[in-house]
DNA sequence: ATATTATTGACCGGATCGGTTAGTAGAGTT
DNA sequence: AACTCTACTAACCGATCCGGTCAATAATAT
């Protein structure tokens, strides 16, 4: 038990470990891991939101019905716990990458398809853990910006989503009208367009799914030679 | 001059005008239009991005490079300063329609290029225009919530886009295959995409209508069957 | 120089902030 | 039944920030 948990912590990178004593985070990782899902989607949802000045560690515990002693309790301070997510969520994503990601897969919209079960496999895990890390590379706040820069760089996770499913892709199969980098951007967009609707909206991740499948095939098979259908 | 800032202020709904002091508002209106708008976008985008309770009136002097007392001198109150906005911008919204919006159009792509220009001539007035009424709409804080919804219905604003873009069109030019509430779908998100996006980075709004320009065509070319093209 | 207006820095009491602490509630253990 | 031990919180701390005021200054007109 204690082993799992401090394997679980060798993952942090440098400038969360500094902050973030790994007493209290062991008390955090002892917990029914239902609970710590809460606390962490609560969290997420607060920072992604309002972003780390305008959220206090009270609408955190508010939102995840515990006391604001609590947080505190297991994470120290305001700032471990923002970082502790960044990390968190970064290797959360990394890790579905790492497992799903194959560059075998060249069909444009086989590699969209692979790009959006990665999102929503780590989406099943925490709702609110792709709007919460599109506001933490927009976050500013002195506090934590330098701190924030440090755990990005040590995961070279940028742009992720338009190298996965632009990179050795075959654009062959297009009509020659059509430019990939347009369907492309269009795609971004309609990502971009749910991610902003989600925390607002009760969502359902398997009809958002199902929804965007039906968009992909839409333009599947408008947008392909018919050869290729 | 006097008489043209009257005639303004007629235009207030009741529930702003009982808590906007009419000789404020004046001291406001006889500001060079240009100042007037640099306060306002600085406010409307404050509280289109932080919502009502989290904005301070600190966050909407600093955005518009004036000191706080001054914000109070010109609206007395925060609440006071909100409601106006929202009244404002319902009553832009108002206009843009009826001075643009043509229901004899009714082939599709052509009725959502209607839309389009009604939204982007309102974003030309003031850019945070549509982020901040999509803000409103979500608002869920007791001080406003009351008098938001009196507003609102006065003006019955609710859902415009979809109907402004839908009812009425002619569908029959889709190809048979192709479900254009799937299509109208698509346009919907793509917009809340770019709504999204569009406060945190600097925005063009004529690029931006390019692009958007360049989504249509694409679209009308692969879905509309080939004699309407 | 004076009167008037536009604008602000400094301030108010109260709320909220990040963070601490003393102590309660409850589940074993004996 | 008394005693741990752990999980948890109400109440509190000083500091900061809030919405809002006001006396005083800067700018403009006369």
């Amino acid at each position: 038990m204690t082993g799992s948990v401090s394997r679980v912590i060798l993952f942090l990178t440098e400038s969360v470990n500094t902050i973030l004593e790994v007493s209290r985070l062991e008390n955090f990782l002892s917990l029914p891991v239902e609970k710590q899902n809460t606390i962490i989607d609560a969290a997420l949802l607060c920072f992604g939101t309002n972003g780390y000045k305008k959220t206090s560690v009270s609408d955190i515990a508010a939102a995840a019905g515990i006391s604001k002693a609590l947080v505190f309790h297991y994470f120290g301070t305001k700032k471990a716990l923002y970082l502790y997510l960044v990390d968190l969520c970064t290797h959360i994503i990394m890790n579905e990458l790492d497992e799903k990601f194959d560059n075998t897969v060249t069909d444009f919209f086989a590699r969209i398809n692979l790009a959006a079960n990665i999102e929503i496999s780590a989406m099943k895990k925490h709702p609110a853990i792709l709007s919460f890390l599109d506001s933490v590379y927009f976050e500013n706040d002195d506090e934590v910006k330098a701190n924030i820069k440090a755990i990005l760089a040590n995961s070279e996770s940028e742009s992720l989503r338009s190298k996965i499913a632009f990179e050795g892709t075959d654009t062959s199969k297009f009509k020659d009208d059509i430019d990939p980098k347009l369907v492309m951007k269009i795609l971004t967009l309609l990502t971009d367009g749910y991610l902003c609707k989600m925390p607002k909206t009760g969502l359902d991740l398997d009809a958002l799914c199902e929804e965007f499948d039906e968009y992909i095939n839409l333009f599947k098979r408008n947008f392909y030679k018919e050869k290729y259908l």
